[in-house]
RNA sequence: GCUGAGGUAGCCUAGCCCGGCAAGGCGCCAGCCUUGAAAGCUGGUGGCGGUCUCGCCACGGGAGUUCAAAUCUCCCCCUCAGCGCCA
């Protein structure tokens, strides 16, 4: 949520950033929003007079009784009371819902440096790293890949769970272990404090990290329970400190989640249909980190760091955007994208998001950082990103480290998770 | 799932029976004192609004009774404990 301060106080401000992302829709709901705003300061002044005078009465009422003095005259005005502030009390909270309606649906304000676009294919490369290769003669997509190493089951999967399913067997699930367990090793040396959230949320606390239309469009909801499968750590991760004061010298917490995601993501589907490349359901080891505001852009390039350095130690080629104005989601107020080079596709595909929300996130959560007693509380930064999601990951590496025999060969930097192996053969047993 | 207890400021507690301006402690912040620190002393320490030495709101949430509700009545939510079940 957008700070009400600001858009009080520097609307001159608010008004240029939001136009920047040419949605006219952003600028009648700003206009809105700052009419409600106005016309709800307006009822408040009025409700508070008469409750001003309701409490003088009946301070005065006690204090006649008190010294036995009659109050009749007294008590039949504050009887007129109650009438005059029901209904403006009802309007008044009425008013302040429905700005404050509007305000959830103003997106965050744009960083400077997010670039103008209309889709993702206007995003900006800032970065590449390695050299993309093309992949050898005859390979095929990754999930027949797996299939014929044994190592994975999508027909039966989809059977008994549905499209966008699977299992894993053998030496798939040890390669996915490993990446996980190595990203998660590269950010607890870097400071971050390893986190196994809660893996559903209610849905006042999730209301509060991410927006209303991912309610229909990608969370899993609990049959006849307020509980909703989490789409990722991130929002457990968010929500820990919902409505707490974070003490400011305990920052910046940098949490590192670990988490299987779930998402419906009802939409379209790439090539490769069969296999993990988009599924309902995968591994995310998440980077999260609550901080001071002035921290937050140097957060951010840390943050994007850490990710890049997954895909080096897994010598994966690959590509960072800065994501369009267009492109951008409403919490973030910058993100990065980091495009891992899939041989097969012989194209950049998303592997990580990296963003910066700024006190967009953390001010819907009612989390504020300062010192308990000390007067000031201000509005921490929230920012997350990928460390790795290791369906994308593995998709990558069976792509990439593919032999001419088949086999896949094991990233030198994962085998001394799967005690040296340096290659996964075809699975002997079913 | 059953039974019981509970929800008051960053934390802990009193007030509830019997309605009348939310009390105290801890922590924290500032000042005084001190060579420095601790201790001690003084003040501050929820939200909103405004014509800023003012007002309103706030005791889990909502509704009701009343001139007046933390307090009385009703509904709901949440947490904890015990029991049951259980990797």
């Amino acid at each position: 949520m957008i700070d009400l301060e600001l858009l009080r106080k520097e609307p001159d401000r608010v008004q240029e950033n939001l136009g920047r992302r040419r949605r006219m829709e952003y600028l009648d709901l700003f206009r809105s929003a700052r009419e409600k705003d106005g016309e709800w300061r307006a009822l408040l002044g009025e409700a508070d007079g008469l409750r001003r005078r309701r409490n003088l009465l009946s301070q005065e009422i006690a204090k006649l009784r008190g010294s036995g003095t009659p109050s009749a005259e007294l008590e039949a005005e504050a009887r007129t009371l109650p009438d005059r502030l029901k209904g403006l009390e009802e309007r008044e909270s009425a008013v302040q819902a429905e700005r404050d309606t509007l305000l959830r649906r103003i997106p965050n304000l744009l960083d400077d440096s997010v670039p103008f676009g209309k889709d993702d294919s206007e995003n900006v490369v800032v970065a590449t790293w390695g050299t993309p290769t093309n992949a050898p003669e005859g390979l095929g997509p990754h999930g027949e890949t797996l299939e014929r190493l044994g190592m994975a089951e999508f027909d039966r999967a989809h059977r008994v769970s549905g499209a966008g399913f699977y299992y894993l067997k053998g030496g798939i699930v040890l390669l996915d272990l490993a990446l996980q367990r190595m990203a998660l090793d590269l950010l607890v040396e870097r400071g971050f404090l390893p986190v196994e959230p809660p893996l559903f949320l209610r849905r006042g606390p999730y209301e509060d990290v991410t927006d209303l239309g991912d309610f229909e469009q990608v969370m899993y909801r609990i049959d006849q329970e307020d509980l909703y499968l989490i789409a990722t750590s991130e929002h457990p991760l968010a929500a820990l400190y919902r409505g707490e004061i974070l003490d400011e010298d305990s920052l910046p917490i940098r949490l590192a989640g670990i988490s299987p995601c779930f998402r419906k993501e009802i939409g379209g589907h790439g090539v490769d249909q069969k296999g993990i490349f988009r599924v309902h359901q995968f591994q995310k080891v998440e980077q999260f980190v609550f901080c001071r505001p002035e921290d937050s852009p140097r957060i951010h390039e840390e943050l994007r760091a850490n990710a890049e350095e997954i895909f080096r130690r897994l010598k994966v080629p690959y590509r960072v955007v800065n994501v369009c104005t267009g492109d951008l989601g409403t919490v973030a107020a910058k993100k990065y994208d980091i495009e891992a080079w899939f041989p097969r596709q012989r194209a950049y595909r998303e592997v990580v998001s990296c963003s910066n929300c700024t006190d967009y996130q953390a001010r819907r959560l009612r989390i504020r950082m300062g010192k308990a007693g000390r007067p000031g509380k201000m509005v921490p930064h929230t920012l997350n990103s990928t460390a790795v999601a290791t369906s994308r990951a593995l998709v990558v590496l069976v792509e990439q480290y593919q032999r001419p025999d088949g086999s896949i060969e094991v990233p030198e930097v994962l085998r001394p998770y799967l005690g040296g192996r340096t290659t996964l053969t075809a699975e002997a047993r079913p």
